[in-house]
DNA sequence: AAGAGAAACAACCGCCAAGCC
DNA sequence: TGGCTTGGCGGTTGTTTCTCT
């Protein structure tokens, strides 16, 4: 007998989400936690599989996610984690901070990977090629504009870097970056941190889109939590890198230490010798 | 202005390892 | 100790948006 699939697909919404389960998914995290992702789902009364919803918070939803797009810095870093850990995505993501593994990984192979390697695209282009018209041919119903609301975001607010922004702030980014939407959107929060400051400019930036008003008091509700919540669900214990405590960042960091005490740049594929900011 | 192709990225799938019973 | 469950990861797909012709 095989391990059991990890949800029932009958009767389980798949597909983009919509904004009303995002909100559901958020509230249902502040307030209970994630403890269960299988059963989370259930409880908060989702039509997704936790392995969905899991995906769904870790990618877009958990506050300290940093949107917009890659800077200089942080796309070398990527190309210089990459030649040291290959394609370890999450411990890619682990060294920087508010990026998603997912995230890492599709700026990998959309931008940085031909980059490095122009060939490695024609190759990616001729296999498109073939298999377009077979993708072209399904339609989805029930379109949802989520991602132009991305994309709004996105552009609308560049992501910021922040000399400032240090490894050691990854644990406290979260929180203060919550507080400060929150107080964004209360009219104040002139005093936010430096690292909550990336967050607060997507938010108030994403204002000027209309459709993004729905998300826009969802923010406002989510956010506005009291930070003992928040500070209850969000974040567990980070290491210096951002990761969670205890994970196996060990080894890999000491052999990024070596890396970069040995130079780690020994490879005609950069564009020049370039320190890795986060580390 | 319209269509085609390319790019971007959210989401899904399947596998693996750790933890629990 | 072995089986099962669950979380997590990396690869891949599919849809939307952008850009070019």
């Amino acid at each position: 007998m095989g391990r059991a699939p990890c949800c029932e697909k009958m009767g389980l919404k798949r597909g983009p989400w919509t904004p009303e389960e995002d909100k559901i998914l958020v509230a249902h995290i502040h307030s209970h936690g994630h403890s269960n992702w299988r059963a989370l789902p259930k409880q908060a009364g989702l039509l997704r599989c936790g392995k969905s919803c899991r995906l769904r918070w870790i990618n877009y939803l958990r506050p300290d996610i940093k949107r917009g797009n890659f800077t200089d810095e942080e796309e070398q870093s990527i190309i210089q984690l990459h030649q040291l850990l290959g394609n370890r995505w999450s411990a890619i993501a682990a060294r920087l901070p508010g990026r998603t593994d997912n995230e890492i990984k599709n700026v990998w192979h959309t931008h940085l990977k031909k980059r490095l390697d122009p060939s490695a695209q024609e190759r990616h282009q001729e296999a498109k090629k073939r298999k377009k018209p077979a993708a072209a041919a399904r339609k989805r119903e029930g379109k949802v504009k989520m991602r132009k609301l991305d994309a709004l975001t996105a552009k609308a607010a560049p992501v910021l870097s922040s000399p400032e922004r240090s490894v050691s702030s990854t644990l406290t980014e979260s929180t203060s970056t919550a507080s400060a939407a929150a107080e964004q959107h209360g009219n104040s929060g002139s005093s936010a941190s430096a690292s909550a400051s990336v967050k607060e400019e997507c938010f108030t930036s994403s204002e000027e889109s209309e459709e993004f008003q729905i998300d826009e008091s969802f923010w406002s509700e989510t956010l506005s939590m009291p930070l003992d919540d928040i500070n209850d669900v969000c974040m567990e214990p980070h290491d210096a890198f951002g990761k969670p405590a205890g994970a196996d960042g060990g080894d890999m960091d000491y052999w990024l230490k070596v890396f970069m005490e040995g130079g780690g740049d020994d490879d005609d594929n950069n564009d020049g010798a370039l320190d890795l900011p986060q580390v």
